[in-house]
DNA sequence: CTGTTAATTAGTAATTATTCCTAACAAGGA
DNA sequence: TCCTTGTTAGGAATAATTACTAATTAACAG
């Protein structure tokens, strides 16, 4: 599905967002795919349009409009990978301010694969559950810096 | 909990994996927490029993680890941040192999965080699922290639 | 218990993703 | 049109991870 300039034009707005031509090509190249880029194929592709862009630009632009909320990173957390002995299906719990995981044991997550509508054609062999949000002392800490 | 140093050996003979003092540091710093560290987390954590030992060692062990299914990665994708315009709440299905990510826009997913069984001290703001298992197209390669 | 072999380790260099820094530049309001 | 402030390009810096290699050692056979 194709975004015109329009749309992005008014997205960025109501953001307060200044609207560069390098900025609408990364986000109408990310709007127009499902396929969850990484920022070094944006910069590939928005290259073909902009051969002067810098990756620079592409990480500075992604993060302005995560912040904005016009744009959300999937994997989060890819900051250094993280381990764990637990080989167990169970699922987590992650503070979006200090980064703690938690686990969470319940079994009716386990569950879900087999209530959810999924593609026949792809064969699931576990899934995980995430949730995000502010553990106990991190809400302390927003409340005071108000 | 304790995981003693025989429990290590059996689990790594059931796997074939020789038993070496680090290999087995680093299991065990790893099966006595909760709190997913990353490599080098547990590089510092090993460093004080064995001065000697290279990050690279623990690279490398957390690799053996985990293809012989005795530890795993929770953030399974930590090689490069992935981006999406779709911000509203949806549900990934991840091809293990080829790591393509696909969208799965089943409502009753969205639920869930209101029927788990949560502590009540963490503030959720939303929570997404990952299905893993492999795609169309991988899973022929697969069968092919045995 | 000893020797052999193949896996493992430490150390260093290389790579990759990302951030930092800075000067030039340009969007949007006055 | 001019000014201000946010944005961009470029290069250097950093952090996580991988690659490479030589030395070491666990496991097994004898």
């Amino acid at each position: 599905m194709t975004v015109t300039l329009d749309d992005i034009r008014a997205r960025f707005k109501a953001q307060g967002l200044k609207v560069t031509p390098q900025r609408a090509a990364i986000y109408k190249a990310l709007a127009e795919t499902t396929s969850h880029p990484t920022a070094e194929t944006l910069f590939q592709q928005v290259s073909k349009e902009y051969p002067m862009i810098s990756p620079n630009t592409v990480y500075y632009t992604l993060s302005t409009l995560k912040e904005a909320g016009l744009v959300k990173e999937v994997n989060y957390w890819h900051d250094g990978a993280r381990f764990d002995a637990n080989v167990t299906p169970h699922h987590h719990l992650i503070c979006i301010d200090c980064r703690t995981i938690f686990d969470i044991e319940d079994r009716s997550l386990n569950q879900i694969q087999h209530k959810a509508k999924l593609p026949k054609n792809f064969q699931i062999l576990s899934h995980q559950v995430e949730f995000y949000g502010y553990c106990a002392p991190c809400q302390k800490a927003q409340k005071s810096s108000r």
